[in-house]
DNA sequence: ACAAGTAGTTCGGTAAATGATACTAGGTAT
DNA sequence: ATACCTAGTATCATTTACCGAACTACTTGT
C-alpha cells in the first residue's frame, strides 16, 4: 500500500495551492491585518488618546511586549493604512502614532467583536 | 554597559507574564476562538447546509486542507461550542456536524467582518 | 482474498510569529 | 568623561500552526 494516495483535482482549476481559498476568505484578509498578538490592544490605546508616543505604548502595554515586536506590529498596521507614524527630528527621539480615517472604521468592528465575546463568554460560563 | 538592564515593573502587580493582558482583551479571545486558518470557512460551511459530513467539509475546502488539520480545527469549534458533532455507529463511519446555537450568534459578526473587509479593500485599491 | 469507502490518527517537518537580550545614535544633564 | 533618554535594530531561540504522507478500523461489495 504505497502508492494509493488520493489524489482527488475536482474544481480546483490552477494547481498552486491555497490561491483561491486563501484570498476568497475576506476575515482571514481581516485577521492579517488586526490578527497580530498586540494589534486590537495597540489600535484601542492609540485611539483612547492621541497621538501617542512608542514609549507610551509599551507602558500601556505593561511593559510585557518587546521593543522588537512593537516596532513590527506598528509598522505593519501603518504599512495597512491603520495608522500614521510621525517622527519629530529632535534628540532623544519622538515619534507619534495615530489612527488614520481608515482606521477609525475600525472602532465599531472591535466593538462588536468585544459585545460578541461578553455574550458568549457568560453563555458559555452558565453552561457548567 | 552589562546590566543597564532596565527593569520596569510599574503597574505590574504579579510576576507571572501577560495574565492581565492576555485575557483582558476579548478580540484576542474571539481570534482564539475563529481565529483558525479554516474556521471561518469551516463554519460558513456548515450554516450554508446543515448538517454536513466530514469528507464533504474536506471537499468544500477544495481539498487543500490535510485531514489532520480539518481534525484538529473541528475538534477546537466543538470544545468551544461552536459546533456540534454527531458519529453515528455505522461502517463506513458518518459524521455530522451543524451549528450550535451559539455558534449561529457568530454569523453577523462574521459578516460585519466581511463587510468592513470589503469598504476597507475598496478604500485601500483607490488609494493607490 | 482483497479492494473500497469514511473518518479519522500518527509522525516528521517547516515557516511564521513572537520572545529575550544586547546593542545603537545623537543630544542633554551631571 | 560619563550616564541617560527615546526609539529603535540585530541576533538568536522558542512556540505554534499548519502541511505531507502514511497508516488504521470496520464493514460491504467483488
Amino acid at each position: 500500500m504505497k502508492n494509493n494516495t488520493i489524489i482527488d483535482n475536482e474544481g480546483i482549476e490552477n494547481p498552486e495551492k491555497l490561491n483561491l481559498k486563501e484570498n476568497n476568505c475576506a476575515v482571514t484578509n481581516v485577521f492579517k491585518v488586526i490578527g497580530g498578538k498586540w494589534k486590537v490592544l495597540l489600535v484601542n490605546a492609540i485611539y483612547n488618546d492621541c497621538p501617542k508616543r512608542f514609549g507610551e505604548l509599551k507602558r500601556e502595554m505593561e511593559n510585557v511586549i518587546t521593543q522588537a515586536t512593537l516596532t513590527t506590529q506598528l509598522r505593519e498596521l501603518e504599512r495597512d493604512g491603520i495608522i500614521c507614524r510621525k517622527a519629530y527630528a529632535e534628540s532623544p527621539p519622538r515619534v507619534e502614532y495615530k489612527l488614520s480615517e481608515l482606521g477609525k472604521t475600525l472602532i465599531p468592528v472591535i466593538r462588536s467583536l468585544e459585545t460578541w465575546w461578553d455574550a458568549y463568554s457568560k453563555c458559555v460560563s452558565e453552561q457548567k
